[in-house]
DNA sequence: GCTCAAAGTTGATCTAACGCAATTTTGCGG
DNA sequence: CCGCAAAATTGCGTTAGATCAACTTTGAGC
C-alpha cells in the first residue's frame, strides 16, 4: 500500500545537503545530532493520492513531511470523506504518540507526490528527552491543529458555503501559497471535489463559487489548480 | 468576573474526604502526594453560566473539574457562539500549556454550578516530571478531544440536522448520563439554544426535532432538561 | 400569588444549496 | 494523434432548514 524505501546512503547525503535541519521541527541541533536522527529515519516517497498510512493502522511510526503536501482524511461508514486538515513541508504528522493512541485515527493521503521521514514510535519519548525543543515543537503542532480544527468547526457551524470555501482557500494559501505573476497559487493539485470535502459541501457548489469569483476577477481557476488574485476580496 | 476563593483548611479536608484522588487524572499517588497537590491548588466555585476563564485571557492556570459540567465555547466576531466540547467531572481543562499557548483559546462556561481546582501554569512541567502518569493522562485527554472534535467536524460536514442533534445528545449521555426511572437523563440544565450552538443549527430546529422525538416516545423533554428513553432508536 | 423575562412551541414563508442531469473540457496512456 | 476517463461547468427542480412571527409555558423574584 505504501511505497516505503529503506534509506540509501545517497538519500542521506541528499537530504543533508538539502539543509534538512532547517526543516526539522526543532532547531538548534548540531551536525552530529542531525546526522544521528537521519540515520534512524526511514524515507517514504508517496505518489499522489496514495497514502502514508491509513485510518486504523497500528501507529508504528511518526512522520516528518519533507516535500509535497498531504491531507488528513477521515471516512464515514457511508463512505463520505472529510478532509480534517492539510500538512505542509516541515510539519510532523502521524503523531499518535502525542495522543497515547495505538492506532492512527485518520488517513494521511498525498495531495501531491511527496517525501517524508519516519521514526519508530518507540523513539518518541527518547526524542523528547534527548532533543531540547522537540517537546515544545510537538506541543505547538498539536495546539495549532486544535485551533485549526476549532476554526473549521466554527466556520461550518456559522457560515454559509461561500464563506466556508473562502476560508478554506485562504488557509491553504497560508500553508501552500506560491507567488506567481498571476497571483498567489495553491502549490499542489486541488480539485473541486477536494475543496468540497474540506468544507462539507458538494463539488457543484464549489464549482459555481469559483466560477463566480473568476467572473469577478478574484481568482483564476483551472483544472486541479487555483490561483488567487485578490485574497482580500474573498468574502471574509 | 470569576468567583475565586483561596482554599480554606475546611475545603482541603472536605476534598480529601471526598476521595478526590480518584478524580485526579493520574492515579497511583499516595496520600502524601495527593495532599501536596491539593495544597498547591486553588478552588473555584462558579455559578451557572459564569465562566472559569474567557477566550483570550492569559493562561495563568490549568484546571481540573471536580463537580458540575462546563462547555468550552468560542465566539465569532459576529457574536455567534459555538460550543466546541463539554467537560465532565474528573477532566482537565484550560490546559493551554499542553499547546504551548500563552492565552486560552476558548471560554470555559459553567453549564451547571461547578467546582474546580486550578494550579499555576508554571507547575505544569513540574507535574509532568514529578507525577508519573500525569503526562500520559494529559496526552490521552488531548487525544480524546481531538477525536471528539474530528467526529463533530465529520458530523457537521456530512449529516443533516436531525442526525447531528442525535449525535450531540448521545455524546452528552456518555459524559453526563444519569439513570432515572424515566430513562437516561442529561445531568445538567440544557436549553434548546445550547443544543443548537453545539450542532450549528437554530433553536427552532432543535425544538421541532425534540418535539417529534417526544411524539415518537424516544425522549422526554422539558424546560432545560432532556431525558432519553430509547437511545438506540435515535437516528444514528 | 402575581409579574415578567426566559424558554419553548409551532405555523407560514423563503431561500441557499443539494441532487440530478446533460454537456464540455482536459490531459494522460496507448 | 486519438480515445477515454477524470474533472469541471451549468441549468433546473426540489427541499431541508433558516428566518420571521405569533403565541404559550415556565418558574424565579418581588
Amino acid at each position: 500500500m505504501n511505497q516505503r524505501e529503506t534509506m540509501t546512503q545517497f538519500g542521506k547525503e541528499a537530504l543533508l545537503q538539502a539543509n534538512i535541519s532547517e526543516l526539522l521541527p526543532f532547531a538548534s541541533l548540531d551536525e552530529d545530532q542531525t546526522r544521528k536522527m537521519i540515520d534512524l529515519a526511514t524515507v517514504h516517497r508517496v505518489k499522489q493520492n496514495k497514502t502514508y498510512f491509513d485510518e486504523g493502522d497500528r501507529a508504528e511510526n511518526f512522520f516528518l513531511l519533507i516535500d509535497g503536501f498531504l491531507r488528513i482524511v477521515r471516512t464515514t461508514k457511508e463512505g463520505d470523506q472529510v478532509v480534517v486538515l492539510h500538512i505542509a513541508p516541515g510539519q510532523m504528522f502521524g503523531i499518535a504518540k502525542a495522543f497515547e493512541s495505538v492506532n492512527y485515527t485518520a488517513t494521511a493521503q498525498a495531495a501531491s507526490e511527496g517525501l517524508a521521514l519516519s521514526w519508530p514510535s518507540e523513539l518518541w519519548d527518547k526524542f523528547i528527552q534527548d532533543y531540547p525543543g522537540f517537546q515544545k515543537a510537538t506541543r505547538r503542532a498539536v495546539g495549532t491543529r486544535v485551533t485549526e480544527m476549532q476554526d473549521k468547526l466554527i466556520s461550518m457551524a456559522t457560515h454559509q458555503v461561500e464563506r466556508r470555501i473562502a476560508h478554506a482557500i485562504l488557509r491553504l494559501l497560508e500553508q501552500a501559497g506560491k507567488e506567481t505573476e498571476d497571483g498567489v497559487a495553491i502549490d499542489f493539485p486541488l480539485t473541486r471535489q477536494d475543496i468540497s470535502e474540506m468544507t462539507g459541501t458538494t463539488l457543484h457548489s464549489v464549482s459555481r463559487c469559483l466560477s463566480k469569483w473568476q467572473r469577478d476577477g478574484l481568482v483564476r481557476s483551472e483544472r486541479r489548480r487555483v490561483v488567487v488574485r485578490q485574497p482580500e476580496s474573498l468574502p471574509v
